[in-house]
DNA sequence: TAGATTGTTAATCGATTAACAATC
DNA sequence: TAGATTGTTAATCGATTAACAATC
């Protein structure tokens, strides 16, 4: 509910969250200007975006951590949980279905599939990996609709499509390769040789 | 060489680079419409972006698919090849030991390093994981520049430490903490669990 | 009250994009 | 020449931040 939150907000809202969950043992109150020293941002900034929330902090005093934690979870919609399909049971899909911390976030992986024979039924923390085949059955009968893509980049475009059809409403998209989102669906991208250039850049001076 | 490349040009400069890796199989020119299709953005952005290269392009043609790769590589100082290691040989470090496209991009993972006695010694797509107590020595002989850390959050500043300490000038951060850079030393980050809480958000309305 | 810190305004800064002259 | 597409300007849009009144 409430308004907009403008984009550049949500993508810290989630560093906001784990600052507050490092410094919930120290104290129970916390300060924008606190907030902005471990998260490496502008005390200002942390205010703006957190007053897109509403208005859960006392002035000369700051905010309730355990309460403003609870916002940034309602406002990102981090309430109830969320399942997730992996595919790609790759080094990355494997390195993912393993990722601690999903689960702190009220995310839950699934299912991890493969299209390759030679992995369906192996183990990957606990999940057995599953036929690509039946991805379409697997994301409908356990109502996902969070997919996150792990497998070569050929063959992304194909899968997301699946996805989507299949009633995935966010996808994860760690190839490197564009998704045309259907309407409706959202679409981020992580590229690691990507992040690496941008280094690479940097470097130079 | 010349100005300052603003920060967004940067880092849509590395798909760019891909995007024509795609399209050198089809055609040897191209134009800022067709880049602009596949790498998602608008096109007026594509030739401005271009533009802090110098101008590469023929009016009423299109620019040299193989001229303009060569341009970028040289912009973001992918010329030569640049020495990474790696801190953390668990999932997510091993996924990147093994992560096809750096080599592509001039990236050469020179040592993958962890403080697990156990992993000591095990092979990691072709490379042997070495101690951790050895991260100094590694780095300052093999003159390597780049470091990515894959290790839990809590040691990561004590990593990036000792990275920067042993003459690491960039670091590609992929655990959940903030590093406080030394001067001179530019970092990434990346957190695969910030972006799911991005996605959240998202599957809301 | 004095000190601290929020919430918000308004200024600034930077990034995006429509539009079009230049030119192949 | 006619059509295409760049390179660049200028308008627009959105994000950041300094500053400060409100208020605990």
């Amino acid at each position: 509910m409430s308004d907009r939150i403008p984009s550049a907000t949500v993508a810290r809202l989630p560093r906001y969250l784990r600052c507050l969950s490092d410094m919930a043992q120290e104290t129970s109150t916390t300060s924008s200007e606190a907030i902005a020293e471990v998260a490496g941002v502008n005390s200002a900034q942390v205010r703006k975006d957190l007053s897109y929330l509403g208005s859960h902090g006392t002035r000369g005093v700051g905010y309730d951590i355990d309460e403003l934690r609870a916002q940034i979870r309602k406002a990102l919609g981090l309430v109830s949980d969320h399942g997730v399909v992996i595919v790609g049971a790759g080094n990355l899909g494997s390195a993912l279905a393993n990722y601690r911390g999903f689960e702190n976030w009220g995310f839950k992986i699934d299912a991890v599939v493969d299209a390759d024979e030679q992995k369906i039924g192996r183990q990957v923390d606990g999940l057995v990996v599953e036929s690509m085949s039946d991805l379409e059955k697997i994301v409908e009968e356990r109502s996902i609709r969070i997919g996150i893509i792990a497998t070569p980049p050929q063959v992304v475009q194909l899968v997301a499509d699946r996805l989507m059809d299949a009633g995935i409403k966010s996808i994860l998209n760690l190839a490197p390769a564009t998704i045309k989102p259907h309407e409706g669906v959202s679409v981020r991208r992580v590229d690691l040789s990507t992040e690496l250039g941008i280094l690479a850049y940097h470097l130079k001076r």
